[in-house]
DNA sequence: CGCGATCGAGAAAGCGCTTGCCGAGCGTCC
DNA sequence: GGACGCTCGGCAAGCGCTTTCTCGATCGCG
């Protein structure tokens, strides 16, 4: 760049004039503070060992005065390691997604932690590929939100490339339902769908159709599990042509009630969809076909996330407590990291135990005369 | 060439076995490849130079087999400068900032840049906060999303960072509103409303409340000024007792609400909310008055997040393009840092004009007999 | 009063990468 | 056929920070 600049005496930089710009560095702080750059650097951050208290001071002041701030990437490459957490979600979009994304930055930065995003649009392949630039940034936790899918072929790869990370120091954390053997902050999708299924029975319900987001996805796939065995325990089954696949978003929600709606709908019955978004859209379809949501058809979701109660008829829905389990995954993945900070872990957070959910029941499933 | 292997007879990394683990460097790639660390460096990354196919495709090779991928923490470090986009917004689980930093995000892998975020919950003291602990990152670019407070004593401290942060070579965009005098993607609030304001009186409307979060806020301001001269234009004013201040939020809109319907509400009026959260807040404050939105009162809000098209009455609303408001906002920090794609920016996006706004109406304002 | 133990500042060696510069090899021009 | 570029590897000097190690100074204790 500028050469060798022997920079002591002749102190080249400073005739350039008034558009110098870059900021301050450590070796600026400790030039100002008259002590070394291990001085300078062990004031600041250093926590092994201790600094005279007037060395200490005089460095803090300094820094303070030109305005210092260490600069990250240089701490993570002489460190070796970063401060980033990096999430993956599928949509930012989604209020599921953007819920869990909103714990996981606001846990972040109790810990000075930084939060990078990225989004799969629901796409393994992407997904795949989005962990494998990751690598780059070298983030000390990832965290994937998104669920996958049956069968897919990525998943190996994906797994590998993942156990890399880990043992290169990493820390991965899923989010619902371990898919692929790291830690996980599970939602009990199973039960809570049992509890709902429970739940609507007691209401006076007795036919059932559910609108499952592509059964593929294992998140879907649970919990169907879990509310069709509900209703078996209550002696219903549902019928397979009472179960549709659309796509696991709103969209889909709108295009699975149509077609429930075509094969004809009664009004007994409450539609399940796996989640609130394709419950929210359904809620749609059934008013552009011209009937009453709540009244003419009963329909039930899954997560609860923040617009269901805005929505009308407000929805019944099994409650996930999303900003929490983005909380807890973060804290998670910390866990061991810290060494600290783990006798007071709460049991709706402990390692092992899922996430509890808990059916709230709303005006979109009245009660059956 | 390959013959000679100068590292061969010492090479201690491998006996080390099997609990290796840390990524492969560059470093490791060059010793594979047999080439030395420069000719790597230029044949994975280094643009201005260019490399003999032959040493090339040998590094290429050596770092697929390696798994290599470059830390870039290491790479800002030598470089000077950083990939990263800090975005900076209110509230996450708010689709209006869901819906913006999907855009940035899409935008951002695009061009291989990493996107971190930040939430400063609406207090502008920790807006300052986030803002000086992001200099540690030095990120390309600081995309702020949120409206500032008029008065706010912070602005100016906020200002002065900002500034600082650009003379040292980084690019700050402003979404919405330009507040601070930087690069911004503006929206059009103020015709935006006088549009609705038009609109609706079109629609046959001539009583008006407005529910404003926060009156401070400046784009809550320039949405209730713009509302009212719309009004103005066609002779109508809006009394001072039906325009009410509460927080710019889903709750701020439905307590704003109650207080309307305490102060006694007529049918053939509009209740406007300067946002749709707002806004569907208010439509459950309504409902839960036991009015029926739409019929009773008519609801109109701003910004056309998703989730008015699913709540009932459908809502009229102003729509702003908000992901592509977020795509846009990273185009413009690139623009001259990229000296590139500047000619093909459609007029949308172009720097100076504001993005355009549509007033979109559906049924919570049907029209007047 | 002397000697080992302690404390703590500073020099310096990295961390993984980029890039200015040098110089070897080769083509080109008159 | 000789001088003059060019092209392109490699060396090595950084980038801003951390951390080991060295070593002088101070302290405690008998």
């Amino acid at each position: 760049m500028t050469g060798n600049t022997p920079d002591g005496p002749t102190a080249p930089s400073l005739d350039a004039g008034s558009r110098r710009s870059s900021p301050a560095t450590l070796e600026d702080v400790a030039r100002a503070a008259g002590v070394s750059l291990a001085t300078a650097s062990r004031s600041l951050n250093g926590s092994s060992r201790t600094v005279n208290a007037a060395y200490r001071s005089k460095v803090l002041d300094a820094a303070a005065r030109l305005n210092y701030s260490p600069n990250l990437s240089a701490q993570a490459v002489a460190r070796g390691s970063t401060m980033t957490v990096a999430l993956v979600v599928a949509d930012i979009t989604d209020p599921y997604f953007s819920s869990i994304a909103a714990g996981v930055v606001a846990e972040a930065d109790q810990g000075r932690l930084i939060v990078t995003m990225a989004a799969t649009e629901r796409d393994s392949e992407r997904e795949l590929e989005i962990v494998r630039t990751l690598r780059g940034q070298r983030p000390k936790v990832i965290i994937l939100a998104g669920s996958r899918r049956e069968g897919d072929p990525s998943e190996e790869a994906l797994r590998r490339e993942l156990e890399d990370y880990e043992r290169a120091g990493g820390r991965v954390v899923l989010i619902s339902r371990n898919e692929l053997g790291f830690r996980t902050v599970q939602i009990d999708n199973a039960s809570g769908a049992a509890d709902l299924a429970t739940a609507l029975v007691g209401l006076g319900y007795r036919r059932f159709s559910v609108l499952t987001g592509n059964r593929e996805l294992k998140t879907a796939a649970d919990r169907l599990d879990g509310f069709t065995s509900g209703l078996e325990r209550a002696g219903i089954r549902v019928e397979a042509d009472r179960v549709v696949q659309s796509a696991f978003t709103r969209d889909g929600g709108y295009e699975g009630m149509r077609s429930l709606i075509a094969a004809g709908v009664q009004a007994d019955e409450v539609v399940f969809a796996v989640n609130d978004v394709m419950a929210v859209g359904a809620l749609s379809a059934l008013r552009d076909a011209g009937l009453t949501p709540g009244a003419d058809v009963a329909v039930a979701g899954f997560d609860d996330i923040p617009t269901v109660q805005d929505v009308w008829p407000t929805l019944t829905t099994v409650n996930v407590p999303l900003v929490e389990v983005g909380r807890a995954a973060l804290r998670l993945a910390l866990e061991e990291t810290d060494a600290s900070v783990s006798a007071d872990s709460d049991a709706s957070t402990a390692p092992g135990s899922p996430v509890a959910t808990s059916v709230v029941v709303r005006d979109s499933t009245p009660r059956r005369a």
